[in-house]
DNA sequence: CATCTCAACAAAATCGATTTTTTTACTCAA
DNA sequence: TTGAGTAAAAAAATCGATTTTGTTGAGATG
């Protein structure tokens, strides 16, 4: 039968999970807020242990805390954290790359360009965030695809979420934008060339330039607390 | 008042969460086994949705995996993933350390030494494995600490226990023991003597050892099979 | 006036039962 | 004998209610 990724309905669990981790990412919530338990199962519409089985694991993945007797709260954000998380996935995304245009055979190269693709079009339609958000997320995923190491990938892409908690806080910037995409596409050739080292460069300097972004918005609305 | 870990019981899902992980890593379950979740509940003496709760952290954590509605399963083992787990895991501690070593304070060196000494001490009693092995971990833990980067250290953490799954498989071997513990020693003259390139390349052979051993055990006793 | 106690309240965690889905066992026809 | 179809059994997922724990505030006490 042909792939047909859609075919399978998953579990409430598993759906409530998906849902409230975009909304953690797109910061629907505040940080630091406690989350009422009940309040989210009024506003989801599921039940109490499907609710509760998304929590736990968003908690394990970094996306909440869970204190001892007293449920669960979203992780303040620190200046500190976000300077971690940007070095640390620009290292780890820059040996994913080493190894990706090592590994990477012509169906590789064929799924970047089309990523590449789909992104420059979802650039078409500067009204629909979220579109842009998916294609940008799938082809940072493509260009690392090939490295050949599972768990490098699934960290990058945890780091990524993380990541992404703190840059969305920013404004859209259409100049920035504009130098990201223009980065975007310099890094395609370079993967069809494999230029490993300039590629390197470029995808650290791809992250730095994100992260002065999302840090200035963050050393702005909230600035790092004591205690 | 004065810091006692010890003082907070946590609740039951806390309690099931550490005990099942301890267990996974330990290779109490076969690989690839389905979890018989009423047997779980039985044999842990647990109700239904603290026991869920664990397992679908166990799940977010990488030590079990979750199909869609037929429950959990104790992940597949696979020479290649061994791989990439000992390789990965290389790379990220060996940057921990170059960290660690620049930033490490007086403190830092203090808690390095009470650990090795620790290590030291549960290797007088040959039996007591556990305790042996908590002392391990607590080891290298200390050694890395002061690296400054919390997503770092998280990601070494869960690729140790991935590791440690793999290397459990190997019968206790009294030679290989004896040449890790001369390494440990290693690590902590060079950590004091803030010998970055010795200490990586010691770290990197450790972990490499460890990797050799666990390689062969796991190649013998399940062949890597296809699909 | 500050602080302590304890009851009433609110919220989290857990339990037992129900619903839904998958797996197994069986029948019958090709 | 094999294979599709189907009903019973088993297991997973979910729900509603209960139990436990933390929080709040009124009144007592120093």
């Amino acid at each position: 039968m042909t792939a047909s990724p859609s075919a399978s309905r998953d579990m409430a669990s598993s759906r409530i999970f998906e849902t409230l981790k975009q909304d953690l990412i797109r910061g629907r919530f505040v940080a630091g807020e406690k989350l009422a338990i009940s309040a989210l199962k009024d506003h989801y519409q599921v039940g109490l242990s499907p609710l509760r089985e998304a929590l736990n694991r968003l908690a394990a993945y970094g996306l909440l805390e869970q204190v001892n007797q007293r449920g669960f709260r979203v992780p303040a954000m620190h200046l500190e954290e976000l300077d971690d998380i940007a070095g640390l996935r620009a290292q780890l995304e820059c040996m994913a790359l080493t190894q990706a245009f090592q590994a990477g055979d012509s169906e590789w190269e064929s799924q970047v360009l089309a990523a590449h693709h789909r992104l420059r079009r979802a650039d078409e339609h500067p009204e629909r965030v979220e579109e842009w958000e998916q294609a940008h997320l799938r082809f940072h995923r493509a260009l690392l695809a090939s490295c050949g190491s599972h768990w490098l990938l699934r960290f990058i892409e945890q780091l990524h979420d993380q990541f992404d908690r703190y840059r969305r806080l920013a404004p859209p910037n259409p100049a920035v934008r504009k130098a990201l995409d223009r980065q975007h596409g310099e890094l395609v050739e370079l993967a069809l060339s494999r230029d490993i080292a300039a590629a390197r460069a470029l995808l650290d300097d791809h992250i730095r330039l994100s992260h002065s972004v999302a840090r200035g918005c963050c050393a702005s609305s909230a600035p790092d607390e004591g205690t």
